[in-house]
Formats: structure tokens, C-alpha cells, sequence
DNA sequence: TGGCCTGTGTAACCAATATCACTGATCAGC
DNA sequence: GCTGATCAGTGATATTGGTTACACAGGCCA
């Protein structure tokens, strides 16, 4: 069952035992589309392995205006998770399903446990974090570096890599929320990359072109 | 020699074996205030141990603006350079001593090793971690969300803490480039916080009252 | 003393983006 | 087909912060 999917999407995982023990203790978790698997405050109980879907990552603030980190993808895990599971245990991000995803959670209890024991789950937890602090650093970089048509037309080559569709499903507003902006500015700027070629638009639909 | 002064700031590092082979493994380095330990593209060959002192640890644009990350002292590591050891071994951020500082700088090869070797070491590696990821989602907070103004209220009182004292030597342009703003606007809301009595201000001095 | 350099103060203007107000389009359910 | 709800387009205006331009002050040194 699962055991096929760990293969596929995490070959870096190796250990005859390791894969046993992902077998026996990882639940399989199915998340619906839309739905929230893990909020800023809420505890930290495992470590979610993501196997089918993708999982949205953001930053919220107080107000709940929220501000996307990345997406993650069969293959990856939250690293936020991990460091999570070592300090308070309380989640710093939000995870929302953009899809139906199917996770396997490892309880975190596992987590150290296997990094004595298995050379590949260390260097695949290393590895997580060094890919997530890299997406965090990009994260910072668009918003303190660039403008917003620039941060938009990235934001959209983004969802079209991680979709594997040119054609996206969204709204202007949800667009707006996820780069921390107003509807109508995303509006504009549509319209103003429609006139310019870069994407077609349509009713909660946006195609980039090219 | 340094070995006390590991147990000062690393208390979290126990074994007898560990402080051994960091006495023996590490080099003792002293870096001038203002000059660079570290810069984006450069290859990372160590693992700084701040001992004395304190780092500014920065992100470049490409044109070379910079944006200020946070600042490391004593007892602390740099998790770039833990991600950097295990990817392509380049930094991604800019590191400088804000005065003289002193670190003991471990060889990369012995990361993975200790890990095994070291509960104490593991923890704390993870733990820095956690704590570098923390901060550059406080980083990222501060842009995307906040107004110039509160970003550089924050800044003070961030720096002060630092120095650990309400009088900095700083120029606005120096503030300017850390918050990638310009001289005139730092210049303009400094004024504003003396009126509103926050700050007194005086050539390369902005001292934080209250 | 005068020239030069760095740092600061300030006004006017400009660009990017947010906000407000309103209009129409399209869709889902009855 | 009607109706309320959601979504998109657009002008007017406000705000924030960046840019340009210039004046002035103090320190350094020839």
C-alpha cells in the first residue's frame, strides 16, 4: 500500500528497516481540499510525509491577513514541523490542503529515535530543513525586494509548476490574500498582464501563457 | 582557554567526549569589527561558534542592497551554515562582526559525526534550527506586515538589546541600508520618534529612551 | 583659514499600492 | 427565468515611502 508511494517520492529513504518502520508507525492521513491540517498555535503531533496532493504553507499575522511560504508536494515534509516537535511544540505556520493530499504522520516521538538509527532519515531531516530554509529566504526576498507585478507573475509561474496546468482554478481575492494584498490591485494587475500578453483571464480562472 | 568559555555560553553542551573534541577539533578565530566572515556564494567550511561578540547576519538583492536577518552572539550558531554544509555548501546569507568577535569555528565534516556521537550536539544543532527558523519568520513578519515606522522602532530596540546599551553608534544610513530603506526617510521618522520623545538624537548616536 | 568629507534636516515631488465606492457579470439554487 | 451571492472592472482618492535637490554643521587636515 503506502509503502509504494514512500518509494516513489522518497527514494532517499533507503533502510529496509526504516521503510518497515514507516510502515508501522506513519497513519495515513487523507485531507480534503480546502481543509486546514495545521494552524499557528496548535500542537504538533507528527510529522506529516506528504505522499499525493499539495499543502499550502503560510504565515498569518494578527489581524488574519495571511502571507504564503510555499507550497509542498509528494516528496516533501514540513520543516516547520520539525522544529516545531523540539521547542514549544506549537506550530508557527498555517498547512491548508489546496487539494485532496494524503499524508503519512509520523508521530514525533520518531523523529530522534530514527536519526541514531537510520543514516538516510537523518540526512532526508537535514536535507528538509535546508530546502525550507531556502524557500523561507526566497519568501523574504520577494517581499522585501520586489514589486508586485514581479512578486504576481512569479506567484503564478509558481502554482502553474506546482499544478502541472497552465490553467488555474483561483480567484482574484485569493490571489490578493495570498500576497498579502487588496482584490482589486490583483485586478488591475491582471488586467494589465492580460493586455500584455502574459495570461488570459476568465471567471476564477487565470491561464499564463507561454 | 576556550573550553571555559564553552561551558558559558554552550551549556547545553554536556559530554565530557564533546568538549574534548571541540577543544581539539576547533579553530579559534577573531574577526574585526566591520569585517566579513561570510558572504553569499562563498563556500562554508566551518560552523561558527560565537563565543564573544556579535554577528550581523544579512540577505543581499542583487544590487546590493541588504536586509537585515538578525544578529547572532554568544552561544549561538548560524543555521545557514548548517543548511549550507549539506546542500551545495554555498551561503545564502551575508554575515559581518558588528565588533570584534571571537568564535570557535568547527570543520563541517564533523556536523554529521558529533550527531551520532553526541546527544547533546544533536539537540543542540536542532535547536538552532528551530531558533533561525523562528527568526526569519520574525523577519518576514516585520516586512510584509508592519509599517517603516514600527519596523524601525523594533530595529532599536532589537540593536539595544544587543549591545546592551540604549546608546547606539549608528548612522541613518547605516539603519537605512539594514531595513533596505533610504537615509532620508530614517532620518525623517527619527525625527518624528524625538518629537514624540522616543529617541534623542546626535551625530552617529540614537540613544532609546524609556 | 579654507577646502573637503561625512552626516543630518527638510521640502517638494513622484511612484506604488491601499482603500473606497460603485457597476456589471456570472453562477447556483429555486 | 428570477434572485441573491460571488466575482471582476474601474475611477477617485489617500497613504506610505522613495527620490531629488539643496542647505547646513562639524570634523579633519593642508
Amino acid at each position: 500500500m503506502q509503502i509504494d508511494q514512500i518509494k516513489q517520492y522518497f527514494p532517499e529513504l533507503r533502510e529496509p528497516g526504516l521503510l518497515e518502520e514507516l510502515e508501522r508507525e506513519g497513519h495515513l492521513m487523507t485531507i480534503d481540499a480546502g481543509d486546514r491540517m495545521m494552524d499557528v498555535g496548535r500542537y504538533i503531533r507528527i510529522i506529516p510525509l506528504v505522499l499525493d496532493g499539495a499543502l499550502k504553507i503560510t504565515r498569518p499575522d494578527e489581524e488574519g491577513n495571511e502571507l504564503l511560504l510555499y507550497y509542498l508536494q509528494p516528496g516533501d515534509t514540513c520543516a516547520m514541523s520539525l522544529t516545531g516537535c523540539l521547542e514549544d511544540r506549537k506550530s508557527k505556520v498555517r498547512a491548508d490542503a489546496v487539494e485532496e493530499t494524503k499524508v503519512l504522520g509520523i508521530p514525533v516521538e520518531f523523529l530522534d529515535e530514527w536519526m541514531l538509527k537510520y543514516p538516510s532519515w537523518k540526512s532526508f531531516i537535514m536535507g528538509s530543513y535546508a530546502k525550507r530554509f531556502s524557500e523561507l529566504l526566497s519568501a523574504l526576498d520577494e517581499v522585501a525586494f520586489r514589486n508586485l507585478d514581479e512578486r504576481l507573475l512569479h506567484y503564478l509561474q509558481n502554482r502553474v509548476e506546482v499544478s502541472g496546468s497552465s490553467e488555474l482554478q483561483v480567484s482574484h481575492q485569493d490571489i490578493a490574500s495570498e500576497l498579502h494584498s487588496s482584490r482589486e490591485v490583483i485586478s488591475r494587475l491582471l488586467k494589465k498582464m492580460e493586455k500584455e500578453g502574459l495570461v488570459q483571464l476568465g471567471r476564477n480562472r487565470v491561464t499564463l501563457l507561454s
